[in-house]
DNA sequence: ATAAGTTTGGAAGGAAATCTAACATGCTTT
DNA sequence: AAAGCATGTTAGATTTCCTTCCAAACTTAT
């Protein structure tokens, strides 16, 4: 239950290798959590920390952003996408659930 | 050929974080590298850069050191160790090669 | 058993990396 | 024209990291 994650998922990468590893800038990173596009977990001190997946999410946003589009309507394109999965989810779970029911497979 | 890495072997990880993924003290996981156990780049301000290879071989390293085996056994092990997969690495890619010379596979 | 080596902690002082907040600029959209 | 967007830059404070040293408690070798 304790879900562990995936190397990609871990939040283990400082600001300034994130930079490194984007070609973004700083401002840009800060800016664009800001905006609620991405996520970092924080330190006890208060440094960000980011995944391999926010370093993609960021290139993806970088690309948007070169073609014209607004961080608004990125943060849209995103729950819409998020809303899709979500609802990918629950189905599969549902149908599992089902499975469970006739079946009557216990846990544990 | 520009050889590129998985997301675990990849270097960006500071060592503020690999102590707390470890639970090593910064002084050990310094003391290690100096031992030649592990070898993380450097930030060009000269930080240490480690990655999730890093991390799960120095947990490794800590086990080992509770069995009350010196660093100086350790890399013994550890060079043995790599000794062993070049040679099957070198075994591989010759094979590869007499199959590329007997039915002529062109690169590229 | 004395000497030498191993492993770790801790302190000092300095440099690098990060943080927030603010102001500035050049564009869009309203 | 005003408001909002995206980014750069600066300043000062804080956090993180670096190396070098000394100390302590063990372990191994002579």
């Amino acid at each position: 239950m304790g879900k562990d994650m995936s190397y990609k998922d871990k939040k283990v990468i400082t600001i300034g290798i994130v930079r490194d590893l984007t070609g973004l800038s700083e401002r840009q990173i800060r800016y664009y959590e800001e905006r609620k596009l991405i996520f970092p977990e924080r330190s006890a001190g208060g440094s960000r920390k980011f995944s391999f997946s926010d370093v993609e999410l960021l290139m993806e946003i970088a690309n948007k952003i070169e073609d014209g589009i607004q961080t608004h309507d990125i943060r849209k394109e995103m729950l819409r996408e998020q809303k899709k999965h979500n609802q990918e989810d629950v189905r599969r779970k549902m149908i599992q659930g089902q499975l469970n029911a006739q079946f009557g497979l216990r846990k544990k």
